[in-house]
DNA sequence: AACAATTCGTTATGATGTTAGCATTCTGGT
DNA sequence: ACCAGAATGCTAACATCATAACGAATTGTT
């Protein structure tokens, strides 16, 4: 099946590729309770310490509102603790849990064995040579966004109340 | 910017440069009227002819329900037309319309000029690889999903009626 | 000190994503 | 003809996405 692909469309090429690896380690995640966006988030903070939600964008390539209703759901699940600095009230903490932590410890080892077998279906040097291909695209895409076009169209009424104290 | 990615990552990393390239066009449908996922359609109808909801899952990469609310829309704009078949009722042919084939036409240009764009600030032997790659990878992960992991957290009370009449 | 500009996290809105489930229509075996 | 089962498109519920805009806190300039 899957009937002809649009030559030329990188986005959709890359947007397959994803998904096809992707339905291999969902299953994975869903049994363990948690999203997709949620492991990301419990990885990056298991590699790189606890970090604010600004890092968390960037590391997680999630925009920040998205983040900010994924952290709020982590929180009431007791995946991560968020707390405010004292000396920038703007800027919040995001920490793991002892809970998410042991998770981390459970998933890693099988994520690395599905990961491992993906390798050996498609061949290593594919996958080796398919992220340098992809690390020179982004890395020659860097910044530089392109000139805006004009488009608009907003037109809401908003209104601000509401309150998840985060400490 | 942009914090350490996580090594062997691949669907980040896969993630990643679908976003630095969709930027570059995402303003350009925009300026249009249309969202990505609709232009997926719009282009799919036009390369492939009218075509059945379930062909258009498989060109567009879209799950059946994603698609059934964006061609719902669609029609409402006026940019498909929907009806059903005579001999299987079951079945739906999709269709563009007038105002969608001029999009088409006013659109194209500008995106293929982006295009090239892009494959002179990366290299197109850069984008050239990297199809390549994608392309062996998808292939080798042909088919085959996974065997499933237990999982199910449904709890909900459906409760069919409404009216969307397709003809 | 006063105050405009900036930064940060968040909310608001509408479109999309997934998963589960359903209704209608066809098909095949009896 | 009949009826179980498959196929097809769709709805329901809820999490996520992109974009714009906002409130609170901090900074720079005067």
């Amino acid at each position: 099946m899957d009937t002809a692909i649009t030559r030329r469309n990188l986005p959709m090429m890359l947007l397959r590729a994803r998904e096809r690896i992707m339905v291999r380690f969902r299953p994975l995640l869903k049994a363990h309770g948690v999203t997709e966006q949620q492991w990301r988030v419990v990885r990056a903070l298991h590699e790189h310490g606890a970090a604010e939600p600004r890092e968390l964008c960037d590391l997680c390539a999630l925009s920040g509102p998205s983040l900010a209703g994924i952290l709020a759901r982590m929180e009431a699940l007791g995946l991560i603790d968020r707390r405010r600095f004292d000396h920038d009230r703007r800027r919040v903490r995001v920490s793991l849990t002892r809970r998410s932590t042991s998770l981390v410890h459970r998933v890693s080892a099988e994520i690395e064995a599905r990961y491992r077998e993906l390798e050996r279906t498609v061949g290593s040097e594919t996958v080796a040579r398919t992220y340098a291909c992809l690390e020179a695209l982004v890395a020659g895409l860097d910044g530089s966004p392109p000139r805006s076009l004009d488009g608009h169209t907003a037109e809401f009424t908003p209104d601000a109340d509401a309150d998840r104290g985060i400490r």
